[in-house]
DNA sequence: GATGAATGAGACTTCATTCAT
DNA sequence: GATGAATGAAGTCTCATTCAT
């Protein structure tokens, strides 16, 4: 029997420890606030001992903010997928609502960012903050691009129809945070999708 | 100068002291998570020891559902005074959304109960979410009323829309949070405003 | 209506007040140690607030000692008058012996007494051991005066006798305390009390 | 010098530790009372920190309950030998009696857990009582077995005479308490062993 | 690389004591 | 004289972090 197919070579035990720890926080972030988690709830949920942790991460907060960038790359996955496919403006912005709210009800990393971007640490809160940014820069862009190609209602303010669509999205998240059921996100979002769409494209009145 | 200037009876004084608490307990939870506000941050806070608090209250979980309870009663006093006014269906719910927005961009007992709720001990997950059911009751009362007098376009499906300017209020009050603003709340809902009344009273296309 | 019949004179009152404070803190340290009294608990069972228990007593050490010294005049008013009655020296040992077990059967305040002695603060160790002392030194004046009239055997080392019957007061003390049931020590006395009457009586086996 | 010789392993160092622990508590609980014996102490004593303390035992409470086992096993072992050693009813009482005398007079843990059971709380009650039941029991069946085989008078209660025996030991282990030397225990129990050996062995005066 | 065990800072809470009324 | 209210010192316990094996 060769030592690699019963036991891993060490980089890739190490690697498979850190993904574990990973994972395992994630799952923990999800379901209490950053100073409620203990190491120890971590270290059950990855079944990774305390002192490892240490080994593979400098301290609490740094295995946060190696959650918060494993869902930056997962959302930033989801949105150059969309975006490089094919459709116009209006398309793309459900396609990338849609996407994310999939996204948002299945990971748990990305489950983890959401809530721990709602109580950051000082040192957390621009990583937290980055994957609402990008999103919301997203959603300009794609209003912009379905203006121009016509699939949007030309007289709408971009910036102020980007927060709203942020707005609902965000809203919908909280409730479904709420419900505790992440897996309700995608049904919330399209029980709400009629408003969107006509906020998009039919004539707006003025306020 | 008279002694009974200078130094208020002992109830008043309690009253006083009780209050100075929750105001400053409050503010507390308002900037840091429930598990992170340690009793020192309310007692310097409030200006009152932390010896005190325990003969105002029995322990940190308590005065966190004190501040929800003064959270719930503020918030009600807003919507009674809204319902009780003048005007139809949807003037009214115009009415209840700009006061609550009022309320939460200027009160901090309200703003400690939102951020309070997002994170709840199980002992104060009722408490906290309750003024989210009476503001979700209230808007679906408020929406019903709005398609009898004709305010309201009358092919609206009364839950979805509920929810919807559900999303839209919660959302907002999060991304003011985020913005460490929540003066910023009433200009942001005015400038969604418009998405609001069009989703409310234009025909609606069925998804 | 004279003041005096409806409201005691002061001094009658704060009499009154110190004797339910005393009365009240034997009743807690009956049933608790000393450490586990709280000042609280004499309050409730006083009725007195626990701000008066400083007018009339320094501080929780000088109640206890007060409580002492109330057991000490009890136990002396016992021994005084079985002293001073008729019988021989058995006859008194057994008087005195069966006296103090029905005191300590009725009487909280000695009850109290027993417990602080078994678990001294430095400053009460001299008070709650006195009265042991002077039972003891009663003890053994009477085997000696027992001896000299004839009531008790001649041939009994004094000082191995009462501590031999020292032994078994305390003894029963303990268990009857053990039982829950200070009531319960005269029966108990009474149970035991053929073998201390043989133990004095009859003509002694050297060791 | 190897490393090993140096530093035991771990399994065994963890072992040492909580040892540590029990002793430095008994020497702590030997000397003052479960309320007043502060986690400080026992670490001072020990010399192992207060974290550790939490890491072989839950509370403090079930430290004290760990002092209480201990002190079962070892008065066992004393009953056990001479339960199971030669002689007759008498011999063996006598025996069992020193046997205790002397583990008492020696043993840190014996000592802390007679004074634990003085002042027990509700959940060390059964535990710090159970040492006692099991002496009185023995005392019982030895009492009965030397009626049978002679060595002890026949006309005695049973009952009544080990409950006797269990006084004048209860009582020399709290007088030697008091006296601040269990040291004093064996010989006081040599002083008065005549008396004892009179009540068990002397025909018996009807009360 | 991994982990059991140890540590100490700091959190929540209790309680004897004080003081203005 | 009596008391409600306030205080701060000190106690129990938790938990992020370290280290020897």
């Amino acid at each position: 029997m060769s030592r690699s197919t019963r036991n891993p070579p060490r980089q890739e035990r190490s690697i498979a420890t850190r993904e574990a720890l990973l994972v395992g926080a994630a799952a923990v972030f999800a379901r209490m606030s950053y100073a409620e988690a203990r190491l120890r709830d971590i270290s059950e949920e990855s079944g990774i001992s305390e002192g490892s942790l240490y080994f593979h991460f400098g301290n609490k907060n740094e295995i946060a903010a190696a959650v918060l960038n494993a869902q930056q790359e997962r959302m930033s996955g989801v949105l150059t997928q969309v975006l490089g496919g094919p459709g116009d403006g209006l398309r793309k912005l459900r396609g990338v609502i849609g996407g994310l709210a999939e996204l948002i009800a299945t990971d748990v990393i990305v489950q983890a960012g959401i809530k721990l971007a709602s109580q950051p640490t000082p040192e957390l809160a621009s990583a937290a903050h980055d994957p609402y940014v990008e999103w919301v820069r997203i959603a300009r862009t794609l209003i912009g691009q379905g203006i121009d190609d016509g699939s949007i209602s030309a007289d709408l303010d971009v910036d102020a129809t980007a927060e709203f669509l942020n707005a609902v999205f965000v809203g919908e998240q909280v409730l479904s945070e709420f419900a505790d059921s992440w897996a309700s996100l995608p049904s919330r979002i399209q029980r709400v999708e009629p408003f969107l769409l006509d906020a998009l494209t039919k004539a707006h009145r003025t306020a």
